[in-house]
DNA sequence: CTGAAAGCGCTTACAG
DNA sequence: CTGAAAGCGCTTACAG
């Protein structure tokens, strides 16, 4: 690539000249400014944002960690913060969460030498601890999490109201006549403490008794335990009528376990998931589940951090963390129905 | 952040030494070096890797582009991008693809403006035109394509043998007896179009009469066209008794819509796909698929990439543009069985 | 209108 | 062992 200096060589001109023409500042003739033009255009000139970064202090480069790409959820989160930081003319970095928890230090250290302005970080189940997690306090640019948090995380967070979407879905089962409910849950995060929070408070809410051996904690997520779990709720005597799973993956593998024990859903058993992935309009029967906005969460987190960025850059005090928790509605569809009647 | 400079004031040293000093190269005494890393540590100094990028030209950065993070395999082959990028020390990144070619001019120059390495693209069904395609011409460092191409596209490509894997789902599909196999397929891609020439190659080895009725061409995707085609297919007098789908998510509609027509699949209805995303094994019947390694594709990806800048910058001349396709394999579930006999 | 100089944050020969 | 200077690719006051 050539450089400003080159370019003044072959124009013959001094370099703060040919900066002010390229850039489009005045004081540069007609003449001048034209054949520096057409000379940087010819040799495809574009001026090194690198620089830039330097002389600013401001490198206008997010980082993104997130911990996998690979499903429909996580993908729409990162596609919504990409949407939010290109219109405010940021880039991203990315780097692959699970790989920085181990080898933490060096990636996130990464980021701050490439002098990123903020960090949107997508955390996993496993949240950062030990060095990894002194690197990140120790990062001097403001962060914003998404989606889950941990325990002492003190960073602004962007996520789903997942209390309020397990109670609600809960409360649907519990409507449809439902009272020997299993939860399969998934304590090791935030989200799915939250939402067994929320099955809890709809339970007690309508005074239906929780039976701890149908409160199940999956261990290795993603996997195929969430079907290895449910045959076992399934096959006892003493079976449970209605699955409110942790999300989605779990409730289709639940219904696959359903399906191969020959349980109809929603007959014998309902079944709700959590998210509303495609998938679950695709597959017969259509799975109730909570609605989540992962395109917006990412959107917003985006724009808080840009503004966090802002108000760092005009050294404001910085704010108090906050939570904002978009929406999870309730969407009723076909692995439903009412509680078969006691034999 | 301080900078170098910083530190230097601090410890009443020269620049140089203190550079010296926390690049661990000799020639600065013990005393000095201890009371140089210790401020260093305490005051969090990380150097600027933005100035080794301009000093060096070389960014250790490579550019993403990706059509859509929201799937399985675009997940998983990023996954792979960065599996491998991160043991090279580059660092990632990413632009989403749809936008770059919306407003493409502006999101490659960026590229170019960050000077970044090299790119690697995973490009999406509507490849590049006009002056998109004129900026990427003139990106001035090596470029890598991934899983899908067009034509007169010229650059490496590393993908997957979807002519041969297609070719071993429709031979299955007729050594079950099936004669009448329709073929949901998606033209407006480079896979799409491999995979219809395996169908039929196949057709043809084996003498079978393609029909033009049942060949169909997704014009919207990802979207709910296929079920509605599968439909379409289904509810004529003149049904085939069996369909080979683009890819999964196709295949997963595709066994929806025969779903909600009372057919039974394999009984009445075969349906093959294409990628062997972990859903489909979750759906009942599994979906008899055809192997794909994402993870891989991406990981291949990347390391020519970092070949072909690393013989860049060892000013060999540029090898020819390559193609390495892996190796797609028939992968036979529950969705695939003998052909009805006829009535 | 044009140029020379300082500076962003470094590294790397080269003096002392 | 330590420092001063040049240079990477720019921008921005400030002279002329």
């Amino acid at each position: 690539m050539v450089s400003l200096n080159r370019i003044s060589e072959i124009c013959g001109v001094s370099l703060g000249t040919v900066s002010k023409a390229l850039s489009g500042k005045p004081g540069v003739g007609d003449a001048t400014r034209e054949r520096i033009l057409s000379v940087a255009r010819e040799h495809n000139y574009r001026p090194n944002r690198l620089v830039h970064a330097i002389q600013r202090g401001r490198s206008m480069m997010v980082g993104v960690t997130c911990s996998q790409f690979d499903d429909e959820f996580a993908g729409n989160i990162v596609a919504g913060m990409f949407e939010a930081l290109y219109q405010d003319h940021y880039d991203a970095m990315v780097i692959q969460w699970e790989r920085s928890v181990q080898d933490g230090v060096r990636a996130l250290s990464n980021l701050a030498g490439r002098r990123v302005d903020g960090i949107l970080m997508f955390p996993p189940a496993a949240y950062p601890e030990g060095a990894y997690l002194d690197e990140l306090r120790s990062f001097p640019n403001p962060i914003v999490v998404v989606d889950q948090t941990w325990p002492g995380c003190g960073y602004d967070l962007v996520g789903s109201q997942d209390v309020e979407g397990a109670f609600a879905a809960t409360e649907h089962l519990i409507e449809l006549g439902h009272r020997r409910i299993a939860h399969l849950g998934f304590l090791h995060g935030s989200t799915g403490r939250d939402r067994l929070k929320g099955f809890q408070d709809a339970m007690i809410r309508h005074g239906v008794a929780i039976h701890e051996k149908w409160l199940r904690d999956l261990q290795s997520y993603p996997s195929e335990e969430p079907y290895a779990l449910t045959r076992e709720l399934l096959s006892g005597p003493d079976r449970p009528t209605a699955i409110m799973a942790f999300n989605d993956e779990v409730a289709l593998q639940a219904l696959a376990a359903a399906a191969d024990l020959g349980l109809s859903v929603p007959g014998d058993l309902s079944i709700t998931g959590f998210g509303d992935l495609s998938v679950v309009r695709h597959v017969r029967p259509q799975i109730t589940t909570v609605t989540q906005d992962p395109r917006e969460i990412g959107r917003r987190a985006a724009k808080l951090l840009i503004k966090r960025i802002e108000e760092k850059h005009e050294n404001q005090a910085a704010p108090a963390a906050m939570q904002d928790r978009l929406p999870a509605r309730l969407l009723v569809r076909q692995s439903t129905g009412p509680c078969p009647t006691a034999t």
